[in-house]
RNA sequence: GCGCCUGUAGCUCAGUAGGAUUAGAGCAUGGGAUUUCUAAUCCCAGGGUCGCAGGUUCGAAUCCUGCCAGGCGCGCCA
C-alpha cells in the first residue's frame, strides 16, 4: 500500500490479484468484495469459489489464504461457507488517517484528467422549467462535481433549442396571447402552446413596449422582435430558476448560433463519406450504418424550417469536439431515449469513438397530487413548476430528493409529501449528524473555528491505537467507504446519497451508545480516539456535502 | 407491432459483477428509552410465495426463454 490510499475494497482487490500473481496465477478473473454478513468480519469475497470454479486445487487455495493472512493490515482471515472473510487490523486506522492528512483531507482524488463537456437540462425555451428539469439539473450538477473530484476538467453546458418548428408554434401562440390581452379576437392553434404562462408573458411584453389597442396590430406583425423577446425572456427565466436552485452553467449554447453554412459543410463532409442520400426532395443521413433503426432526415422537403433538429445536433456534437473536449456527456429525459442510437451514430460518423460520448437517460418524474397522477405537458399547460417547488422546499432538500432514486427508476413526486419535507426529511437526518459532531466539538474546544488538520495531527501523535475497539473500527470503516460511493456515483449520484444515509444511521447508533467526551468514565486516551473519529467524520461530511452542493449546519 | 425502462413489505424504494446465518431500509402501525456530548435521535415488534411459469447453475430477486401488468418512445416535433 505505497501509493495513495483509495479504499479498503480496492486495497483488497489489488492484494488478491497481487498474491495470485505471486503464486503464478495470471488468469483474468472476476470476483466480488463486499461487506461481510458475519459481524465479526469487515469484508467478504467469493474469490475462493471463483478459483475452485477455475479448477484450482485446495493446495493452491490454502497457499493463497495463508499469504493473505500474513498481510500487515489484516488481522483475521476465515473461510465460511466458501467465502473468504477478512477482518482488518487497527493498523488500518493509522494508515488511513495518515493518508487523509497527507493528501488534503480527502477533498479530491485525481485519477483522470479528461476535458469533459456535460450537457444537461437543455429545456426548450417554450415555457418555465418544471419538476422533471429539476431531476436532470440535480443529476448533472452532482455528476460534474464528482468528475471534478477525480481530476477532470468539467464544463457545464446548456443547449438552447431556439430554432425549429416548435419555436415557430410558440411564436404563433405568443402572438395570439398578445392579441388576447389587448382585447382583440384570438385563436391559439390546436398544436400551439396553451399554458397560462404565455398570457403573463404577453402582459409583460405589452407593458414593455407600451402596446395599446391602436398599435397592437402593427406590433404582432414584427415577428422578428417577438421571437427575440420570447427567447430572451424564457432563457433568462431558466437561468433565474436554475440560479435559485443552485445549478450554475458555464455556457448557454444557442442552436441559432449554428448557421446554414455550417450545416451545408456538415452535409458535404458526410456526403464525402458516402453517408448522405436524397429521397423525396429530402436529404437523409445513413445512421443505419452505425446501428440506428432507420436513416434520419437532415434537410426537410416540407415545413417552415429547412433543417431538422437532428441536423443541428450533429453539428453541435462536431462543435463540442472541436472545442477540444475529449469526452462528452449528454443527459436526456426519458422521452428522448429513442434518440440515443442517433446521437451515437452521429458521433461515429464524425470520426469520434462513440464511447467518448456518454449518453445518460434519466427516468421520468411522476407528479402525484392527492393520490392522482398528473401528466405533465408543456403544450397543454399542465405543469409543476420548479419555481413552485423551490418556494415550498429548500433547494438543498429538493436536489437531494431528486437524487434519492437510481436514474433508471421513475421518481414519484408527491406534492403533499414535498410540503411535509420541510419538517421531516432524510437530509435533516444526515445534517443532524454534522450538527451533533459540531455540538460535541464546541463543548470540547469552546469554539466552532477548529483547524481539523492541526487537531487531528496533534491527536495522532499521542493516540494509543491499541485502545481502538471493534465498534470504533467498524464505524471508521463504514465512514471511509465514502470513496467507493463517490466512485460509484460516476454512474449514478444516488450512491452518494446512499452513503450519507448509511453513515448517518451508523453514527446515530454509535452516538446513542458511546459517549465521545468520556474522559471521566473511560479516560483521556479513549476520548482522544473518539475525538479523532469525529474530527475525521466532520471532514468527510464536508467533502460529501460539497459534492452534493449541500450546506451543513453547525447547529440545528 | 417493434424498442427502452419498471414490477421486491400497507406505501416509497435498496439489493451496482449470480453468492453466504434470517431477502434489507425509510415511511406508516404498535410498544419502549430522556439525572447522560442536541429525542430532528435510538431500541424492540408485526408485516414478503422478490409479477407468473419454465430453464441454466454447486448456488437465482439477480442470467436466459415465454407470458402478465404499468410507464415512455417509435415524425421531414424537439
Amino acid at each position: 500500500m505505497n501509493q495513495s490510499f483509495f479504499s479498503l475494497k480496492k486495497y483488497l482487490e489489488n492484494l488478491f490479484l497481487e498474491v495470485l500473481k505471486s503464486l503464478g496465477f495470471n488468469k483474468d478473473i472476476k470476483f466480488s468484495i463486499d461487506r461481510s454478513p458475519v459481524s465479526e468480519f469487515h469484508y467478504g469475497s467469493n474469490i475462493l469459489l471463483i478459483l475452485r470454479k477455475n479448477n484450482i486445487d485446495d493446495d493452491f487455495i490454502n497457499k493463497f489464504v495463508n499469504k493473505i493472512r500474513l498481510c500487515y493490515f489484516i488481522e483475521k482471515v476465515e473461510q465460511i461457507k466458501g467465502f473468504l472473510n477478512i477482518k482488518f487490523s487497527k493498523e488500518i486506522f493509522k494508515f488511513v488517517l495518515n493518508d487523509f492528512i497527507t493528501n488534503g483531507l480527502w477533498s479530491s482524488y485525481k485519477i483522470s484528467n479528461s476535458k469533459v463537456l456535460i450537457e444537461f437540462v437543455s429545456a426548450n425555451p417554450t415555457g418555465p422549467l418544471n419538476a422533471v428539469n429539476g431531476r436532470a439539473a440535480s443529476f448533472g450538477l452532482v455528476l460534474s462535481n464528482v468528475l471534478k473530484y477525480f481530476g477532470n476538467y468539467v464544463f457545464k453546458e446548456y443547449y438552447v433549442n431556439d430554432v425549429g418548428e416548435q419555436i415557430e408554434k410558440l411564436i404563433d401562440s405568443v402572438i395570439q396571447r398578445i392579441r388576447e390581452v389587448n382585447n382583440l379576437d384570438f385563436n391559439i392553434p390546436e398544436d400551439g402552446y396553451k399554458g397560462e404562462y404565455l398570457k403573463d408573458f404577453a402582459i409583460y411584453l405589452s407593458t414593455k413596449f407600451n402596446i395599446t389597442k391602436d398599435n397592437v396590430i402593427d406590433f404582432v406583425k414584427n415577428r422578428e422582435l417577438i421571437y427575440k423577446e420570447t427567447i430572451d425572456y424564457f432563457v433568462q427565466l431558466h437561468i433565474n430558476t436554475l440560479n435559485k436552485f443552485g445549478v450554475i452553467f458555464d455556457n448557454f449554447f444557442k442552436q441559432s448560433s449554428i448557421k446554414q453554412e455550417d450545416l451545408l459543410n456538415l452535409i458535404k463532409y458526410l456526403e464525402e463519406k458516402g453517408l448522405i442520400y436524397e429521397e423525396n426532395n429530402a436529404i437523409l443521413f445513413r445512421s443505419t450504418y452505425f446501428g440506428d433503426d432507420k436513416d434520419r432526415v437532415l434537410r426537410k422537403s416540407v415545413g417552415k424550417v429547412e433543417y431538422t433538429y437532428f441536423a443541428y445536433d450533429i453539428e453541435y456534437i462536431r462543435n463540442k469536439f472541436s472545442r477540444n473536449f475529449n469526452k462528452l456527456i449528454t443527459i436526456l429525459g426519458p422521452d428522448h431515449h429513442g434518440y440515443v442510437n442517433r446521437l451515437k451514430a452521429a458521433t461515429s460518423a464524425l470520426n469520434h469513438n462513440p464511447d467518448d460520448h456518454e449518453i445518460i437517460v434519466l427516468q421520468i418524474v411522476n407528479v402525484v397530487m392527492k393520490d392522482k397522477a398528473l401528466r405533465m405537458s408543456k403544450r397543454k399547460g399542465i405543469l409543476v413548476l420548479l419555481d413552485e417547488l423551490i418556494e415550498n422546499v429548500s433547494p438543498d432538500i429538493l436536489r437531494f430528493f431528486f437524487l434519492s432514486r437510481l436514474k433508471d427508476s421513475p421518481l414519484e413526486l408527491d406534492i403533499e409529501f414535498m410540503k411535509k419535507l420541510t419538517f421531516d426529511n432524510p437530509l435533516y437526518y444526515i445534517q443532524y449528524v454534522y450538527a451533533r459532531i459540531n455540538g460535541i466539538l464546541r463543548n470540547f474546544y469552546n469554539t466552532d473555528e477548529i483547524d481539523l488538520f492541526k487537531e487531528i495531527t496533534n491527536l495522532m501523535n499521542i493516540l494509543k491505537y491499541e485502545l481502538i475497539d471493534d465498534k470504533e473500527l467498524e464505524i471508521f470503516i463504514q465512514a471511509i467507504e465514502l470513496r467507493d460511493h463517490i466512485y460509484s456515483s460516476l454512474n449514478d449520484p444516488y450512491y452518494l446519497v446512499l452513503w450519507g444515509s448509511n453513515f448517518a444511521k451508523a453514527f446515530h447508533q454509535f452516538y446513542n451508545s458511546n459517549k465521545i467526551l468520556c474522559e471521566d468514565e473511560l479516560g483521556k486516551d479513549k476520548q482522544n480516539i473518539r475525538l479523532v473519529l469525529i474530527l475525521f467524520f466532520r471532514s468527510l461530511l464536508e467533502s460529501w456535502a460539497s459534492l452534493l452542493n449541500i450546506t451543513l449546519p453547525k447547529k440545528m
